[in-house]
DNA sequence: TAGATATGTCAATATAACTGACCTATAAGA
DNA sequence: TCTTATAGGTCAGTTATATTGACATATCTA
């Protein structure tokens, strides 16, 4: 298909291997702390981009999770329960909702992040900046094709 | 904790966000050849990493997937009983088990393959060779931290 | 031969997703 | 204003993938 070497079967048969390994080392590492919450993964990714997105709908938060409402309903009213999260009438249209982290919420996603960026950060202290761009760049890419 | 831009929080933050996303979308596109199958994703990673590492063992596998091996026993039954691969006794140590692709578990990883690469392909494609192993270096670190 | 190791399996449970159906509230257009 | 579309909530049942714990067998190693 291609004679260079980067685009060769075999580069992106270990691509796709590490991507995996990627995703599940970085999800794995702050499943203790969720534990003691009683919260899962499905619960991480929730706050995760909650955080990110402050104020975000329900149909944003469907469309970056990709799971149906359902779903994700359980994951929410888990962590409003927990009071980790509101969810509030949008501004402009009030059949919308717009979700918020609490107190709470802010200081578990702390206690999160405070864990899970470990692997990350250790993994780019040693990588230069042209590195770290490129890496960037092209997850991007994948993620966008 | 770092003043280069690069390791601030809010940068680590969307590589998380990032890592998650690549790795759903890049195992979301095979699903629907797998159904044609009634094979999920546990079965393709199994399938991946059986054709990548050609008479595995399944502790090696386990250690792979870090899943318990009665999660793994199921795919494998699942994927002995559809002929895609074989299961023979260690050749140096008998306790072992080995696993091998069939001729149909290969035609099956190829047509799953086919449909994966093409968002790796794409995303690389126009990515000079320097980008892409650096994209590697950096995933590398992130997996061994 | 005794103990350690590799694997297989039964049973019960947990987590996170799914489909399908139906409901209310609100916005937007004819 | 009436109608239809959209955003969201919820009930019920099911599926996929993982877990824990217990126990069994075969084989290797000391």
């Amino acid at each position: 298909m291609n004679d260079l070497l980067y685009l060769k079967d075999d580069q992106i048969k270990d691509f796709i291997e590490q991507i995996f390994y990627a995703y599940r080392e970085t999800y794995a590492d702050p499943k203790k702390i969720l534990k003691k919450y009683s919260f899962g993964t499905a619960h991480h990714r929730a706050i995760h981009l909650i955080e990110r997105h402050e104020g975000l709908t329900i149909s944003d938060l469907l469309n970056k999770l990709k799971i149906t409402k359902q779903s994700l309903n359980r994951v929410l009213r888990d962590l409003v329960k927990n009071r980790a999260i509101s969810i509030k009438k949008g501004e402009i249209d009030s059949r919308q909702r717009q979700i918020f982290l609490n107190e709470k919420g802010k200081k578990l996603f702390e206690e999160i992040f405070l864990e899970q960026k470990k692997r990350i950060y250790n993994a780019l202290k040693n990588s230069d900046s042209d590195s770290v761009i490129k890496f960037k760049n092209v997850l991007n890419k994948i993620i966008n094709e």
